[in-house]
DNA sequence: GGTCTTGTTCAGGA
DNA sequence: ATCCTGAACAAGAC
C-alpha cells in the first residue's frame, strides 16, 4: 500500500467523503479516541508523502500505512478496523494495520510541504540543502529519508538511481551537480509514473530493477544487497550504475 | 506453509 | 550523549 502514489490515489478514491460528517468512529486500539470524530464534519483530505490526512475543523487524524496497511471503502472485512468511520449516509471509510495520530497543531506548522516529492511545493533546491548538511550520506539513505524525500519509498528509490545510472551506495557529497538533480528529477519522475503505472495495473511489470534478476540494458544479473544506515534492499546493475565515492 | 516485504519507532546496549 | 541493532507491529503475495 504504501510510497507516496499509493496514497494520492486513495485520496482520490475518498474524495465522495468529503464535506460528510462522522455519524459513528470506531478505533481497536488505544491510539485513537474514537469518540472525538463523532458528529465532526470532513473538511477535506490531504497528504504529505506516506501521511494521509484527514481533516477536521479543529484536528487532523494522520493515518500511516506503514508496510501492510490497507483500507476498504463502503465495504468492510471480518476484523474489526483500526479506524472504521460510519457517516449519516450511512457509507463507511474502514482502516486497517495502519498507524494513527491525532494532530492539534496547524499543519503547516507539522509539515514541511516542500519536502513532498509529489506536492505543487516540492523544492529540490531545499532538498539538495539538506543532504548536503551531512558529508557522509549516501544516495540510498537519502532517497529513503522522509524529511528530505517524503513520499519516496523502496521502489521509488531502486527506479529512480537506475534510471540516473546511480549506484545506490554513492556518496551524495560525491556526486557532480548536475548528477545530483538528475537523481532528484527522476525520482520525481518516476514517482508520477508509478502513480500512472498503479492506476493501470502496469506497475511491475515496468520494474526495470526493482525485484528483476537481469539488467535490461546489458543482461548482466542484478545484484540485490542490504544497503546503507536505513538496511533497506537495494536492486542494482553493478555495470551501468556507477559509484560516486 | 514458510518467507518476504511498498515502513517506522523505540528500547536497550555498545 | 550518540550510534547502532533488534524487536515490535501486522497482513497479503507468492
Amino acid at each position: 500500500m504504501p510510497e507516496g502514489p499509493s496514497i494520492l490515489i486513495l485520496k482520490e478514491l475518498v474524495q465522495q467523503f468529503k464535506h460528510k460528517t462522522v455519524a459513528e468512529a470506531t478505533c481497536n486500539n488505544k491510539s485513537l479516541d474514537a469518540s472525538l470524530l463523532v458528529d465532526k464534519r470532513i473538511i477535506d483530505f490531504k497528504s504529505w508523502g506516506k501521511h494521509f490526512l484527514i481533516c477536521f475543523p479543529k484536528f487532523t487524524v494522520r493515518i500511516h500505512m506503514m508496510m501492510f496497511g490497507t483500507y476498504r471503502i463502503n465495504t468492510h472485512t471480518a476484523k474489526p478496523p483500526r479506524l472504521g468511520l460510519r457517516f449519516t449516509d450511512d457509507t463507511e471509510l474502514n482502516f486497517y494495520a495502519c498507524q494513527l495520530q491525532l494532530i492539534t497543531e496547524p499543519l503547516d506548522k507539522a509539515y514541511d510541504w516542500q519536502a513532498d516529492i509529489m506536492s505543487d511545493h516540492w523544492s529540490s533546491r531545499k532538498a539538495i540543502k539538506k543532504m548536503k548538511a551531512d558529508p557522509d550520506l549516501l544516495v540510498c539513505d537519502a532517497l529513503m529519508d522522509q524529511h528530505i524525500f517524503s513520499g519516496v519509498g523502496n521502489i521509488i528509490k531502486n527506479e529512480a538511481l537506475f534510471n540516473a545510472r546511480i549506484h545506490p551506495e554513492s556518496l551524495v557529497s560525491a556526486l557532480p551537480p548536475k548528477k545530483l538533480t538528475e537523481m532528484i528529477n527522476e525520482a520525481v519522475k518516476y514517482s508520477f509514473q508509478f502513480l500512472e503505472q498503479k492506476q493501470a495495473g502496469t506497475l511491475k511489470k515496468n520494474w526495470k530493477a526493482y525485484h528483476k534478476k537481469e539488467c535490461p540494458r546489458n543482461h548482466v544479473p542484478i545484484i540485490r544487497k542490504d544497503t546503507g544506515k536505513s538496511h533497506r534492499t537495494s536492486f542494482y546493475c553493478e555495470v551501468c550504475q556507477k559509484l560516486y565515492k
